[in-house]
DNA sequence: AATTTCTGTAACTAAAATAATTACATGTAT
DNA sequence: ATACATGTAATTATTTTAGTTACAGAAATT
């Protein structure tokens, strides 16, 4: 199972955009997605560097640096993701056997295009759209 | 990432069937993947639960029950795969918060339509496309 | 029938990933 | 100066994954 990054990310912008006017500490964040303080912290870091929010060292809150509708759930999941393959492929597979040779491209091939779908399904949903819903599911 | 046993699986698959006569022990098929017996065993046990495939204990083999073109990669995924869903949302965020009561749900949907988008790709394709990549690679 | 060889499966170990936590240097504001 | 925040390193606990040992029992061979 994938970690639960993306899902505290976009829980976390989701406080951020959703009170534009609050300055919102780690801590108080930590309060929403109940979780410890260093954890957010660690995230709005990685959030950062892809630039999609702005924090300042000593400042408590963060502000966007896009829009909701231009930040995908692709923006966030590469934002907090390490791991460039969605999966694994077993590695030093038989090179004497036929199968044993040829499996790890084959499947690289294979992996791709289900990783591509599902990014581009991530990609197709902004954070605006994830604001959205919370406010219908209120 | 997710793990190999997808990967492994298909690998003793391909084996399987493309060696229709041959009788393949646990043993052989680990040293073409290049690994222990029994994480083949294990699989094989999955598989077979799964009707993918029969052995007979003590007996060395297994054979297909189906043909390679009617095996996708999803049957394969959800026979060796526990979970349910691909990406983990945080537990208990706090109910108090708007955003926190309905993250949940929210992310559930969207999270949902991304793994059935990875999952139609591996529905698309079957064990006899494999193959043939394999046949081609080499 | 005895032996060999295999599968199925439980139990254990090792390594890696994830999240939570502690600690602290450093920045900001009053 | 003080209070309070962030950024980040280091540590710990938990879970997952894969590898391994061990062995009961099935099948084939002699």
């Amino acid at each position: 199972m994938i970690n639960s990054r993306l899902a505290v990310s976009v829980h976390i912008l989701s406080l951020i955009a959703s009170h534009p006017d609050q300055a919102m500490s780690s801590e108080f964040i930590a309060g929403s997605v109940n979780t410890n303080p260093v954890v957010i912290r660690r995230l709005t870091g990685s959030l950062r560097q892809a630039g999609l929010l702005a924090t300042t060292a000593g400042k408590s809150g963060a502000m966007l640096t896009k829009r909701p509708e231009e930040i995908t759930l692709l923006m966030i999941y590469r934002a907090v993701e390490s791991k460039d393959n969605l999966f694994s492929i077993h590695e030093h597979p038989n090179p004497a056997c036929p199968v044993g040779r040829n499996i790890q491209s084959t499947l690289d091939n294979t992996f791709m295009r289900a990783q591509r779908a599902l990014e581009a399904e991530l990609e197709a949903e902004t954070l605006a759209d994830v604001m959205h819903h919370l406010a219908q599911a209120r």
